[in-house]
DNA sequence: TATAGAGATTTACGCAGCGTAAAGGTCAAG
DNA sequence: CTTGACCTTTACGCTGCGTAAATCTCTATA
């Protein structure tokens, strides 16, 4: 049987353009051209486009499709597992990649409770204005390199587990204090709650925590209207304040 | 200070051709040109491009990538989580094609051995030239629905564990046909191992094994030059008449 | 001052696997 | 004959550069 081009394309869902192009690079010739030019395929072109689309399905590129089906036969099984092999390879890279993405995730994270902890640690006020502006990089290489190694350090270190943690901890922590947006009430065992939970996220991060750097980021928190932003657009409320209405009234007990 | 386009991709360990594209698309633009035109670049630059670096090495597009340095902020955190969901599903989708690459390799091998298996249930000898011709596609569709259907439901039950668990008994088998092939004594118990682990492999595939099955798959081997191409390319020697040998010789008792 | 070598510029084409579209020819039904 | 669907080739675009040609600029040295 005969088909022409719209038919194949049809048949198989791929496009005419894609056709043309596989004709082009001599992976599936026609059967035939008619007189006027017409590309027509048979049951063997169909045949081999169905174990292109196969393999192209499988990530393989067209050209090495193309050898794969030039020379049939144990070769086959050769490059399928060649190709798997360049598949556990990129698996491998991606989830090196995934861990460095959730390590620089991390990273600005524990660089925004960073520069509040910094700032307990002897910087100039008025250099709060250039890290602003600079959002932070080259300060800290000026200034806090012990702090930033031993951060660095820690963070580092953080498992994916570690960081799934963290990420539910933060998912808690914003539910507890949506809660407490309604009621206000911190004489709550929830309002308790957000102060410890919010200190667990922070003991991820600081090499050390205290109470009082404690204190002091949220206090940041509320000044600085660039991490009250953040925070309230997370809960999709005001709830700043009441984060650091929490640590001040549990931080010391 | 300021810097030549070279002194920058020296620095940097990017090309000059990679910096005048990213002033052309507007990522980094030079401080200034001189008068003969040439790119002069400042400290403010080598910053920003080293920002830009990073999140490439995380895999970020340019456009993204310009985004986020333009807007600074929190809408870091929110592109780099963003990035890491994207990088989540890529692996989720990288996952379940690995899974398929490997059941279509399983799936290849159970071909070859199904094509003997379908001789022995009655397929004419003269449709074994097209079988190989076609490569079994059609013809097993034509003649074995059943036994196909059968293959395929146990070879799609095939789970990653009992993947890797078929290629370690592939490896064992190779390398037991490899010292056999010193000795050729079939009166070893290393000979049986031989038998014992071709019959393990083969039941991941076979819906019901059988003893005369097996026996007339290895006799196929030595008929079929491709099978003994491809056992004896594998084990870089000839083993294709050991392996026969030792399978008719343990698989009755 | 002239020369040579290093480095600068822009322009152009290529890569993989097509999508989109223009310009013009072909086929079949009404 | 007309019209609409389909065919062809040619051309440009996409992402992020690599490669290279043609030509200008800079600096050190003889």
């Amino acid at each position: 049987m005969k088909y022409s081009i719209k038919q194949v394309a049809d048949m198989s869902g791929i496009s005419t353009r894609t056709l043309r192009y596989y004709d082009q690079i001599d992976l599936l010739k026609p059967a035939e051209l008619s007189d006027s030019g017409y590309r027509i395929y048979g049951e063997e072109e169909l045949s081999r486009l169905q174990q292109i689309l196969l393999y192209r399905s499988l990530g393989m590129k067209l050209e090495q499709i193309q050898s794969v089906l030039d020379d049939p036969g144990f070769h086959t099984l050769t490059a399928l597992e060649e190709h798997h092999r360049k598949l556990e390879a990129e698996k491998e890279k991606l989830n090196q990649l995934l861990a460095t993405v959730r390590k620089t995730i991390q990273y600005t994270k524990g660089e925004i409770t960073m520069t509040a902890e910094e700032k307990f640690e002897g910087f100039k006020k008025e250099r709060l204005e250039e890290n602003e502006r600079l959002y932070g990089e080259e300060i800290r290489e000026k200034y806090g390199k012990d702090t930033v190694e031993k951060s660095n350090k820690k963070f580092m270190d953080l498992s994916e587990a570690d960081f799934q943690e963290m990420q539910r901890i933060e998912d808690a922590l914003f539910s507890k204090l949506e809660h407490l947006a309604k009621t206000k009430d911190l004489d709550t065992p929830e309002a308790k709650e957000v102060y410890e939970l919010h200190k667990k996220w922070l003991m991820y991060s600081w090499p050390n925590y205290s109470a009082e750097a404690h204190k002091g980021l949220v206090q940041m928190y509320l000044a600085d209207e660039r991490f009250a932003k953040y925070y309230n657009d997370r809960a999709g409320r005001e709830v700043v304040s009441l984060l650091h209405d929490a640590v001040v009234k549990y931080a010391e007990e």
